[in-house]
DNA sequence: TTAATATGTTAGCGTCGTCTAACTTGCTGA
DNA sequence: TCAGCAAGTTAGACGACGCTAACATATTAA
């Protein structure tokens, strides 16, 4: 089963908000996504079809064990990505989550765990401290970033 | 100015086919990106609009120079993509063209630049020696690979 | 030269995901 | 307790983007 890339969004903020708030209301999902609850409503009614979700009128979302796995593993991805853009990009943590949540829908589960995989391998290799890396990196961002203001 | 993903594959197509046939034909653009050369010929119009192209009736579309430096732009992203997803995971040329594709769409303009100077950073790298990066990380693919393949 | 084929166009439809407007239901504090 | 506001729902519209079917034009090969 592929969702789009909406539907991900919604099950994200669906998580998100269970795990924060304890439930999950049409009006946070809502304000989360910076959408209209009647769209909100819309993927409600597709989600609970992908047996993702359980809602009756008027009442809460429930995301089922289906769901919840699901949401888990989009979730992974968002936060992978994230990671990737803060500490290896050295992107801002506004700018690499809203970047990730545009990219979590777009990697191939296979390239998904490359990343992942890289990222750990370039943590874990001799020839490779975070720090110094780090810092050199932002050298050469320096560096190359005030070369581009001139131009 | 912002295009939807699917006006930038159509961009992208034509630049290809410009560069490489000499001229750009709605059944080409069609064959490339597998979609009817009706739904081809709607882009047409949204691109013309944009003044990206020219286009008169039954003849070559023609990118103009607003339209030429668009669509580089968005090759160089993907061509930069691509070289991320072969040389840094490992992925084969088919899997990363595939992927990059879809990526080239979300990565803003700031995460872009990041992506290319991350990779000029690790290429000139006095720490950073390609091939036995490149030797050791495959074998850490493998170890961590055949590890998922047992459970 | 002309008939067959390739190429290009148009009209109309379906799906997805958003919106607004109007409505119903639930909750809360004077 | 009940009036008013917050929360949720429904109906209907729209734009983007794909499709098929039918048609028009261009090209080519006999």
């Amino acid at each position: 089963m592929t969702l789009s890339s909406s539907l991900e969004d919604y099950l994200e903020a669906m998580i998100d908000l269970f795990n924060h708030e304890g439930k999950i209301r049409v009006s946070d999902i809502s304000a989360k996504l910076r959408v209209e609850k009647s769209s909100v409503n819309t993927a409600i009614k597709k989600l609970k079809n992908l047996n993702l979700i359980t809602h009756e009128k008027y009442g809460e979302v429930i995301l089922t064990e289906k769901g919840k796995i699901k949401a888990e593993e989009i979730k992974e991805k968002h936060i992978i990505i994230s990671k990737f853009l803060t500490d290896f990009l050295g992107l801002s943590d506004q700018e690499a989550d809203r970047d990730a949540c545009k990219i979590e829908h777009t990697l191939s589960g296979h390239t998904f765990k490359r990343l992942l995989f890289f990222i750990q391998f370039m943590e874990e290799s001799p020839f490779f401290d975070k720090n110094k890396w780090k810092e050199s990196f932002n050298k050469y961002l320096e560096s190359v970033e005030s070369l581009e203001r001139e131009a």
